[in-house]
DNA sequence: GTTCTCCAGGCAACCGGTTTCCTAAGTTTC
DNA sequence: GAAACTTAGGAAACCGGTTGCCTGGAGAAC
């Protein structure tokens, strides 16, 4: 049959003027030339007249050609896809993970699957066995945690790299937020403001996240002669932890002018608790978060300073590790994503005259022991 | 060469013994019959004797054989993906919805390729080009606002499912959350409750959510006989305009006993601003939000009564709206998913005996008036 | 005018599967 | 024992591209 050249469609992507994609012998067809001809001359090969060239190419614009990429693939040899498994569930933290390598992935002409394994090892292994079966360039594993997992497997045909979790084998390629530099910046930032008897309230003892980054603070803090006030507060990742920790460490005596905490949601808990006090953030007491989750630090009262983890560059790294690893150039082991300190109102340096911090501090702390028993 | 079968490697998957993936023509060679036959072998097809096939299949596991599947689409057509384009920024609203198709897709057996647009239309364009070309089998598109949007594309090759936001082309297959539904829902509820004044609270006039679930509520009001006190407060989706927006309520004489917000973010505003002039969050003021966002529902003080759009929900039937659509059952038009009410304590009947709620309401209303000037 | 050179473009193999068609056996039947 | 029938399994076309090789014709050199 051939191509109905009066039924001119041109501008639908992928149609052209058949009831199906166009081939490129549709196109050849049209243009009047061989397949092998139409190939060299929309992709530049061979020794061909400029004039022949031409009119392959608008025979191709006028089809709305689209090579199909199966074909492509099949003899490249190269799918230009990449997987990205998850897994445990897609969260607040795979978002920026998964827009950030989704960027740089893209910029590289790769088309990303994406496998939610939801904790589930059988959806895991069903999920890399589907996407070694589509051939995919490369293998992206994500999670919501930090915490180092066994390999997804091994001795695999295609490069892997870890985002955000990281690999047991040291050998894979990893790459992870600084935490422990993270939880120092919060510090360091803390004593730069001149307070000293800073408190630590955080996530479950027994979660990878809540303690590095808890000793972390120790360890700073150790540094520069100081210890936590208290014990380091583990708990659960809720503001109502927050809020409870708050009455703990109000009900100890409550000397503390700080409070670094694992996470925006406990951050908030507890500034809600030191207002219901009478304490002041950040005049009495400064207040510094993790994680850097806008909704939280954002609608904080007031607005939280906290430990930014990057995520979506940190995305974007995990994407360039594994495009390198494609060309033949692999970086293995653990790669470390710096985190950054941002400023908000939480630790602001107050310049209201009038009375000095101490003053007010000892006000509200008698006001506090008042109302909280 | 012939497989080299004294080095066996059974349970790496995709490699076998070879470098790179079997083919199986591998598979062929080492059962000792034709590459047809074994395909027909591991397919169940043809006429062949059960031990040829055992001598197939063996081979196949030996090799960890896993069909390319370039090959398969280049002669079925298919490939059994399918792209999922977000018009705009993968944020809260989306996980769900993707969470959701991606379950019913997987158990389709499609892969699912993401695509971010970043709400910029050239990056649209160019994912649905990169999309044709991959030969999916069909496409989802959505995105964060419930407003209709101009189709993707025209006369396309593939089936397209609207999810979330709709097409403004009614012949487009679009599945909606039942907003107006779920407006009403919480209206009733209050109703129920026995509430009469009742205030709302909500996002920018000009955002289609906050629009339709705002003429819902009086609407629905309107049908008991009620207006709504006060206009509808239209203003931003934060705490801070809950807050602010409570503040407005309380000035205007304060006489309301419920309010529905257009979001849990601005409920949550109203419940710590009412908290703050000593109104009681339920017994003098029930309150609903809507979209049941757990980080937010929970942590309120107190648990926050809300309206959920079922958006996993809402994606498994987009889903299977085109995986119909792919099976040649397209089912156009707006289809529309329902809201579910899900109560918490911002609106538990106080069961406390010794005051009722009038006193209450009576007494706290002089208290907030004396606080908000 | 003949031979050489060069170039444009066609032909066909190939990637890795599936499927149709066909043939060489073995089995049954009379 | 020969003809008809069944059956196992092989050969080859095909999907849609890419690419190496080859050839026919035009122009150049002699």
């Amino acid at each position: 049959m051939p191509p109905r050249k009066t039924k001119e469609n041109v501008g639908t992507p992928g149609r052209g003027t058949l009831g199906r994609p166009a081939t490129i012998s549709d196109v050849a067809r049209l243009a009047g030339v061989s397949v092998g001809t139409a190939s060299k001359a929309l992709n530049g090969r061979g020794s061909l007249r400029e004039e022949t060239r031409r009119r392959v190419r608008s025979a191709a614009d006028e089809l709305g050609f689209q090579p199909n990429s199966a074909a492509l693939t099949l003899n490249s040899g190269r799918t230009y896809t990449v997987g990205m498994i998850t897994t445990d569930t897609i969260g607040r933290f795979s978002i920026p993970l998964m827009t950030g390598a989704e960027d740089s992935l893209g910029a590289g002409r790769m088309s990303v699957f994406l496998c939610d394994a939801r904790d589930d090892p059988i959806r895991e292994q069903y999920y890399l066995r589907t996407l070694l079966s589509r051939r995919v360039d490369g293998i992206i594993v994500t999670g919501r945690r930090t915490q180092a997992r066994a390999p997804i497997g091994v001795d695999l045909p295609v490069p892997v790299v870890y985002a955000f979790i990281s690999s047991t084998d040291p050998n894979d390629c990893s790459v992870v937020p600084d935490e422990v530099g993270g939880a120092r910046k919060a510090v360091d930032h803390l004593l730069a403001l001149g307070r000293r008897r800073i408190a630590h309230v955080t996530g479950p003892e027994h979660h990878h996240s809540a303690a590095v980054r808890a000793s972390a603070t120790v360890e700073r803090l150790a540094e520069s002669g100081l210890d936590l006030v208290g014990a380091a507060l583990f708990g659960e990742w809720s503001e109502a932890w927050g809020r409870q920790a708050t009455g703990i460490l109000l009900g100890a005596g409550g000397e503390f002018d700080a409070v670094f905490c694992g996470s925006d949601q406990i951050a908030r808990g507890v500034a809600d608790a030191l207002r219901a006090v009478g304490r002041r953030v950040p005049d009495d007491v400064a207040l510094v978060g993790f994680d850097n989750w806008d909704v939280m630090a954002l609608a904080c009262q007031p607005p939280l300073t906290s430990i930014d983890m990057e995520l979506e560059g940190l995305g974007r790294t995990a994407a360039d590790l594994l495009l390198a690893a494609i060309n033949g150039e692999p970086a293995p082991g653990r790669h470390i994503s710096p985190c950054r300190l941002v400023l908000r109102e939480s630790t602001a340096v107050s310049v209201r005259p009038g009375s000095t911090r101490v003053e007010r501090l000892a006000a509200s702390d008698a006001e506090s022991r008042r109302i909280h028993r």
